[in-house]
DNA sequence: TCTTTTCCGATGCACTTGCATCATAACCGC
DNA sequence: GCGGTTATGATGCAAGTGCATCGGAAAAGA
């Protein structure tokens, strides 16, 4: 058997030195030669990797959607000590939105694939698909906090969920857009939620 | 006195060529010749009326975001036969949210350039204004709500503006991505703003 | 050690990009 | 008309793009 290669491992890392150019300088700064220097592995690498440039971007937006859907479940998950249905809400939502400093990069990513999504048929693909994830997740957990008495069980949870997520969407733009601190964003969804609890 | 030519009405015509490019096909397609193809003038034409693209991005922008407020500043001015406050707001912010179909590329251009105001300083500020202006209006019309007694007084009109901007804006982003339909979003809306008169 | 198979990375290539240049055309006051 | 001024658009150019190619490096079994 001849030299062998981890592939997955090096999608991995190409596909966070894609986050990472996006993130710093925009979409248009992601050329084959740039994603290859900050990945630090050559242009054939990557080549090799993905077939085409599409490819390696679709590849890098369904990795970090899966980053977000997975750093939600967990925490959900990992709520060993029963918490508060209304703060468990918040906090996974103010998680979705990407509104910490941290994930300011991940949110930078997401948008630029969302502003891209109605010219590619497969990139809205994936798109559409995470978003009817985390509304499924969302409508669980309103039900969850209907089940602790937290929420009123006449709230229609599909239609909060969808809302929720509006509100979380928009804020991620707008704290991106420089309209919000993520502070502040934070407040402005923590409000909406303890409204849920009346 | 030499020819003249009416600059004004060509920076126009341009900007709207630049948003008929980006709705079609993204904003990585706006290159000076698509553009002054599309405008139906000459490449040295663009470079005349703009001194560089970023120019002429910036003034695209500026454009779009001019219209919009003026198409909500309108819709109030038109009032003349005394509309519920409640409906007021919730067709402003539907103009706001862009949703109605032939607003799409609209959408599309004002989200691709959100997803560019981090990386540059000018578009952040244009966009941070735009914002600020629409939160005020919405908040004189939660304002006008309440003298109108359709909303409660005890409602924090500057906490509520800020919720209804992140709904409005993350309806368009949803639409965008095709997990609402234009209706379905301006039904959560709809639903949101009725809460409000409880 | 040698063979075989996979992988690498440098290079080439056709193409597009934003911007600069400049001869020419279009215009207006005279 | 005519001179002077401004706008025009074809062309040039260097830089950068995605992708194809291919000689040889690297590793695992013989």
């Amino acid at each position: 058997m001849p030299k062998q290669v981890d592939y997955e491992e090096r999608r991995l890392r190409i596909a966070e030195a894609v986050c990472a150019l996006v993130a710093r300088s925009g979409m248009e700064a992601v050329s084959l030669r740039d994603v290859a220097a900050e990945a630090d592995v050559s242009m054939g690498a990557v080549q090799r990797c993905f077939r085409t440039k599409e490819d390696m971007l679709l590849f890098a937006l369904e990795h970090i959607s899966q980053r977000v859907s997975e750093r939600a479940d967990q925490r959900i998950a990992a709520t060993s000590t029963p918490q508060a249905a209304t703060t468990l809400l918040s906090h996974t939502l103010a998680e979705l939105a990407l509104l910490d400093e941290e994930s300011r990069a991940q949110a930078h990513v997401w948008l630029a694939f969302v502003g891209h999504a109605p010219t590619s048929e497969r990139l809205a693909a994936v798109l559409h698909e995470t978003y009817a994830k985390l509304h499924d997740l969302v409508v669980w957990l309103i039900g969850y906090g209907q089940d602790t008495q937290e929420f009123p069980p006449h709230l229609d949870a599909v239609q909060e969920a969808h809302t929720l997520l509006a509100v979380a969407d928009g804020l991620t733009v707008h704290v991106l857009a420089g309209h919000h601190s993520p502070e502040t964003a934070s407040a402005v969804l923590q409000r909406h939620v303890d409204r849920l609890a009346r």
